[in-house]
DNA sequence: CGAGTGATTGACCCTTGTCAACCATGGTGG
DNA sequence: CCACCATGGTTGACAAGGGTCAATCACTCG
């Protein structure tokens, strides 16, 4: 690890509460590591070694079907904190992660951190408040698969991406994965895009440019049929 | 709180953890309800003001779309805890809680549990285990939706409900919320448990008896098409 | 025995996936 | 400098999984 990759680690949300000893302890056999993208950092049913903070880039967590599609489950970006769950119950990972851009991750020992829930105080409760955060992460993204068709999904996470004020968005991978991260084809992802233009909403590649985050808003509550 | 409400408290796995005097001082505000089947226990969007555990009886955790669409997200039994994470964040619940069967709850203030996350040692590892657990509950979820059809889905389900020996499931509520939780409307599952039938499932009201789990596993990673 | 609740079945249609062809963009090398 | 190719995105035609609506059936409870 780099001395800029422990001023990164140190702003990790995950990190807050902790005492400078504590952060210390947990980071003291931290690795780093520069992946380029593409680069697969565990697949599913791999046991968890690490704990992986991301440092810089992004990486992608795909859950593979019994033969072999995948779902994108959720991106993770800079100073995220990813499958914490899998190392504190020693479990085979649910998911495999991907890294899709360039990236720089800390990776800190599976044993070190089941340590420190043990021995350190505060680490626990640290974690409980990431968990429960990934847990609604998960919830609000259950919520839309099983109330949300296509479209009205699509609308709801662009406002959840935008900056509410410009209405700008930039999709965090190309859209062949977004596409996945919304369980729909890419070619159903570039229909909705299609549908959003009469709405205001300017897409070219990855940036987005909304013009009325209100009348999005008011699309991501649309149900079937309901044009 | 009766006494026998406290034996079964004891016996919740996310207090195992913990020392007799810090069960004392989590549960010493704690209150029991018994509520009948149908009380809603709170709403999606109330603040959260207790910890709920499960005593005796069951519980359906609904998302709720814009419009009222209800989507079962888990069903919650006797020793489990639900909602830990609202708690914890003191934000907002993202669900709303309904007593799907006559049930005895303990509800432990708020307050209580994130002083016990500060104050006691343990509380937030203990809290840290039982939200990992829940967001692999809910990542399984995840990729079952994105990954399989409403009939490998349904299989895959029973498969984790039955007992591995006997084959037998029970549902864990009727008919329609199940078919809620799986993300299919009640016609759907009466068709896929239909089709069930000639692969020696036997399914009588909430009763299911599973001739063969193999078959039925394999049958939970078919794709579509391939019927 | 009716009434009410929940499950099933059938007919139909809509959303979305699939397959295929086409288009845009950018980097490479002749 | 531009033809060439690779990659990723778009568009169209079509099919199918699953939803909706409505009628029917089964069971329980007064």
């Amino acid at each position: 690890m780099r001395t800029e990759d422990y001023a990164r680690l140190k702003s990790v949300r995950l990190f807050q509460g902790l005492t400078p000893a504590q952060l210390d302890d947990l980071t003291a056999n931290a690795t780093g590591l520069t992946a380029p993208r593409g680069t697969q950092l565990f697949a599913q049913g791999d046991p968890p070694d690490h704990l992986h903070v991301v440092l810089h880039g992004m990486v992608a967590l795909i859950g593979r079907g019994p033969r072999g599609e995948e779902a994108v489950i959720e991106f993770f970006g800079v100073e995220d904190v990813f499958l914490a769950a899998a190392v504190i119950l020693d479990q085979p990972y649910l998911m495999a992660a991907r890294v899709i851009e360039d990236s720089r991750l800390a990776l800190i020992p599976a044993a070190s951190v089941r340590r420190a829930i043990e021995r350190e105080n505060g680490v626990g409760g640290a974690l409980a408040y990431e968990l429960s955060r990934h847990w609604r992460m998960a919830i609000g993204q259950l919520k839309d698969l099983k109330l949300r068709p296509a479209l009205p999904r699509l609308a709801a996470y662009l406002v959840e991406l935008a900056d509410p004020v410009t209405g700008v968005a930039r999709l965090p991978a190309q859209r062949r994965l977004v596409a996945a991260r919304l369980a729909m084809s890419p070619e159903s992802l570039s229909r909705c895009f299609a549908a959003l233009r009469t709405h205001g909403v300017e897409a070219r590649g990855r940036n987005i440019r909304i013009a009325d985050l209100g009348s999005l808003r008011r699309l991501s509550t649309l149900s079937a049929g309901a044009n």
